[in-house]
DNA sequence: GGTGAAAGCACCGAGTT
DNA sequence: AACTCGGTGCTTTCACC
């Protein structure tokens, strides 16, 4: 995997485009003051290299009556069975995402619910799923901002 | 807060726009069999009624060098000082989100890093900030699809 | 709440420097 | 690599259903 090399432009353009993807490609072209093709091309090219590997609408799950979040550590009777519990976990709805870990749990994930009684379905489920001992969870009581824009500007002042 | 009412029309263009929010409305409007005017005006109450808070794109962290997650579970001496220390992680570059927890840890959050070595670097901040009694980290071996699409059909097979 | 048409823009590839 | 330019197609509005 050969490391794709992003200049300041492509910086720019990123940075521009990471939280709103509906930005014209003329506007960004006047503000970086290049031509709105060579935007096109760019984009172009850090798509094709899987930089750039899609575009998603941000939605406010509360406003839908979601606006319970939950961490699940599971823990696994053998450690054989990971990979199985990991499938079966990430099938079941309202689990957002599930990682194999090391430390405390075998299995960490994150469950979006309506309220406690829905959440407590959800790990039920992942309870009875087979080879899975026992789970552990932590309620989000407050999240705090979770800003793409932030972590990329991270990445670019250290590269 | 007035629960904002979605029909049918709603849910199929968020199902569209929600892992590509640059597909052209006329192309919505021909698979919806409506007029793209149409597609315009309920993206845009949507986004008036705050369901659609923006969109955002999808980089590919590992490509550019970041491969590392894990999630650190703090501890903190006593709870008044949660809110600071929340504060404090959350200005933390690499740290991705941040959220009090029930259960385990006080406070609970997902760090993005390049290896090891800088992981430590960041868990070290978290460590040093004052009310921190200590830290566990669970780092991510496998990560499993992560799937916005899924979670919206969640919801709205259960609406 | 939906339509359809029209004006204004944006996209994006080709050809040029 | 970047620019310009033009055809094509998208967005957005508005008068009308």
């Amino acid at each position: 995997m050969p490391k794709f090399k992003l200049d300041e432009t492509d910086h720019k353009i990123l940075d521009l485009l990471i939280d709103n993807t509906r930005i014209p490609f003329t506007d960004i072209a006047k503000k970086l003051e290049i031509s709105a093709g060579t935007i096109h091309v760019r984009v172009k090219k850090m798509e094709e290299a899987g930089i750039i590997t899609g575009s998603s609408l941000q939605v406010d799950y509360k406003k839908l009556g979601y606006s319970f979040i939950a961490y699940v550590g599971v823990f696994i009777f053998k450690t054989s069975q990971t990979q199985f519990v990991l499938e079966r976990i990430s099938e079941i709805p309202f689990v957002t995402v599930a990682h194999v870990t090391t430390g405390k749990f075998n299995i960490f994930c994150k469950i979006r619910a309506r309220d406690t009684a829905h959440a407590k379905d959800i790990i039920y489920q992942i309870d009875d799923i087979e080879g899975v001992s026992r789970t552990e969870t932590m309620i989000s009581m407050e999240e705090s901002i979770n800003d793409k824009k932030r972590l990329l500007h991270s990445i670019f002042n250290e590269i």
